[in-house]
DNA sequence: TGGGTTCTTATGGGATATCATGGGAAATCA
DNA sequence: TGATTTCCCATGATATCCCATAAGAACCCA
């Protein structure tokens, strides 16, 4: 298995449980991180999860800044507030918190996407909307055009 | 586990307790401390709170200085005199007391911050109003320093 | 190549355990 | 002795475990 790839959507039960996508388990497995980490993204409504992989980028970002300062505080918290780690059950399915749900605006349906060492959670419309906006622009880039500055999040 | 993640609100009972959310009870127990730290925090109306791991950070902070030193006792007095050690009972809930009282505002719900190797305590709306100013004050950080080898998350 | 068989996976639901919270009673303190 | 504090148990809500099932994929063997 080469990381986190192609995508996947599956049903919220009544009890807001997801399966997991079982190729994504695969790597969750090999990676050997208790359960799941999620973060939710900074600048799109989707929640990024992954394993040990996804936690070093993370805990990298914050030690740039010593322990116990104002810096590291609010990074800290942007960051580690902003995480979760759901349980994975013995079927492969993860609960869907309020979290994730507040953030993404999913309902009953859910949108696993690899993006290789980790993935992304989605609300499947909206990530229907940011392919296609993504692909926009990785085609203007393509072809030399200056990137659109605004990146709002229109949704 | 990956230390204290995510946040939690809970409330206050008529005896000034309130439960400890039970994944960072967990992280407490694998620390192996005994009770729980607590010290108000030097620059926002928040403690902050752990096990071994945070008391270690805190040593570390005045091991600069020598001890004797009138520095040395300066911060000594300013850290463990600003500390606390709350018992943590039988199901798993701490007393407010009143120095965090004071120093954080709380009267009836309190908020549980994860910050991977501490935890913070806050009264909830002043919690809202620190985060929204800690993710822009976050984004600021990671986006205008960008930290050795930055990788953009580009779909 | 085709057709049947076995595995895997996603999904549903009942039973059980955990957690936050409330309150009584015993213990402690001043 | 009155007022807290600590211990213990009760309870409702939620989360977790475990088993069932159906659809599909992979597999096998002639």
């Amino acid at each position: 298995m080469a990381g986190f790839v192609s995508h996947f959507t599956n049903r919220l039960d009544a009890k807001g449980r997801v399966s997991i996508p079982a190729s994504f388990r695969a790597v969750l497995a090999r990676d050997g991180f208790e359960g799941l980490y999620c973060i939710s993204s900074s600048h799109c409504q989707a929640v990024d999860a992954g394993g040990n992989e996804l936690l070093a980028e993370i805990e990298k970002r914050s030690e740039a800044f010593a322990k116990l300062s104002p810096d590291h505080d609010a990074l800290a918290v942007a960051l580690f507030g902003a995480s979760e780690n759901p349980k994975i059950d013995g079927d492969g399915r993860m609960t869907i918190s309020d979290m994730i749900r507040d953030h993404t605006g999913i309902t009953d349906q859910v949108t696993f996407v690899g993006m290789k060492y980790k993935f992304q959670i989605w609300e499947p419309e909206k990530f229907r909307e940011y392919r296609a906006e993504a692909q926009k622009r990785a085609l203007a880039m393509l072809s030399g055009q200056p990137p659109a500055s605004s990146q709002g999040e229109s949704a």
